[in-house]
DNA sequence: GAGTGGTAGTCTCAAAAAGAGACCAGCACT
DNA sequence: AGTGCTGGTCTCTTTTTGAGACTACCACTC
């Protein structure tokens, strides 16, 4: 995507496209949106955008997620087309996941807001300690 | 944020960004991340990046979202410098939302994933109807 | 002067999601 | 015969989210 296409869009337009028009409950963009803000999703995606990964090797490069998310995130980003799932007969079996094309072409969008992160932490973190010194 | 900033770092280092080179629990971008991947803060994000709103206002124009979660994520918002709150003393009072600049810049990288959310959902739709066959 | 409505919330309880950790079957290697 | 590796599932607890009642203050109407 080219990146004028989006500047040239207002805001105001990316706000009635996340409400759909009126149809703010069920709406298409909110739905796709909310299937990428698991807490793990974005990290796992991320992950394999760099290379291919067999399930334990995930556990392995995020230790401090569970079993449970870990498979369940996966079947979630399968399920929506962003992850694909292999099987090899090897014994044990071993289960290989790796980016889509579509999945890929998600995470190139993602890449900003994470750019963006890496960039403004420190802001983020600034505005915390300020706001706990209003609070005290 | 130059877009081609962006399109020169490898996906690698954007990851090994979200593990903070092995500080992967504790890391500051996803700890950013994590503060915006909530069920409700693109949604008023986008509203607030449209104008600023009073706080029945959003109520009225995200009609699913619960008095106790526009609280919170309103909250959440500024505690992390996105979002200023500012109290007018009229009878009764009323208190506007607006985002600080911290917010638009955040709201410009945001942006790239709702257009991409836009343009794609049909592809996602798809693949999860496709799933479920497989599933059948 | 009693009721109605609009302001911006808080409080409580129920439901859903996430986290921790035990458990499983199958095979290879020692 | 025991140990470890594969990729999970199952159960239980804690955290997060949701629904809805409730509050206090004031203006306006009847």
């Amino acid at each position: 995507m080219d990146s004028r296409t989006v500047n040239l869009r207002s805001k105001l337009e990316v706000y009635k496209a996340m409400t759909d028009g009126g149809n703010i409950a069920d709406c298409p963009v909110r739905d796709v949106i909310q299937g990428l803000n698991g807490k793990w999703s974005s990290l796992l995606t991320a992950a394999l955008a760099e290379q291919p990964y067999r399930f334990g090797e995930l556990r392995r490069l995020v230790p401090d997620i569970s079993q449970r998310m870990l498979t369940q995130t996966l079947y979630d980003l399968q399920r929506d087309g962003y992850v694909r799932r292999e099987v090899f007969p090897t014994k044990p079996p071993s289960v290989e996941y790796s980016l889509t094309d579509l999945g890929r072409s998600m995470f190139d969008a993602l890449q900003y807001l994470l750019q963006w992160a890496e960039n403004n932490h420190d802001a983020v973190r600034d505005a915390r300690a300020a706001f706990e010194q209003t609070q005290a």
